[in-house]
DNA sequence: GGCACGCATGCGCACATGCGCATGGGTCCG
DNA sequence: CGGACCCATGCGCATGTGCGCATGCGTGCC
């Protein structure tokens, strides 16, 4: 089997978590610590630390020690931009299926099936 | 909560499977029916199946009839573009560690440790 | 119609994952 | 040193996932 494969396999993996993606979304503005990233996101603080943990583990995040503090910062810049391409793609197709929606709703109005 | 994040999320789980990135990988080249697909990844054909399944209710691929076979072809090629560049990004990250895992030797060569 | 073929599906099991919760470890301050 | 703060970690539970296996459904051929 494929080695890099499975290294994908394992950081789309760790990347297929809502939270997770909201949590490299903010960091992606700026590094900033736990609390801070749960305050934003109304988490509670061990349900984050253990996303951080996880994403840490895989390489995309890295930790740095500021006083009583930890701030977090994005690892590889690139992973996400992979990430932002393939949700651009995602945008277009979900505006796409929303017209699609929409024509089903307008002919259903010209012309009622039952 | 985001839409289109969690829409991303489930489209990064599909993804997150060594078996169904070989399963794309192989559907890139060309449109192939199930057993060829399962012939030439050595995966037991139900397994195939229901990985297929998977892809097709995520959007992923798309199938049609021929005979009494069915061909299966990729369904959105740009979420598969993302896909590469982000493996793209990988390899490039999996090349760089092997290189310092490579100068941690020599040095360990030139330098004892113990 | 009977039959072989290709594929999909349902079932059951082993396993992994996410979460809340309580707690431990590290750091700064008085 | 004691305490407040910030974060990480361990535990238990509910839930989800992948897989093998047997079987059902549709198609084409004789």
């Amino acid at each position: 089997m494929d080695e890099i494969t499975s290294l994908q396999a394992e950081v789309l993996k760790v990347l297929s978590s809502p939270k997770r993606l909201d949590i490299l979304h903010v960091l992606q503005a700026e590094p900033m610590e736990v609390g801070r990233i749960a305050d934003e996101l109304r988490l509670p603080q061990p349900n984050v630390s253990q996303h951080l943990a996880v994403m840490r583990a895989a390489g995309l995040v890295e930790s740095e020690r500021a006083g009583r503090e930890i701030r977090y910062r994005l690892a590889d810049p690139d992973v996400i931009v992979a990430c932002n391409v393939m949700r651009g793609v995602l945008e277009r197709r979900l505006a796409r299926l929303a017209r699609v929606a929409d024509n089903a709703r307008m002919h259903e109005l010209l012309v009622p099936v039952s």
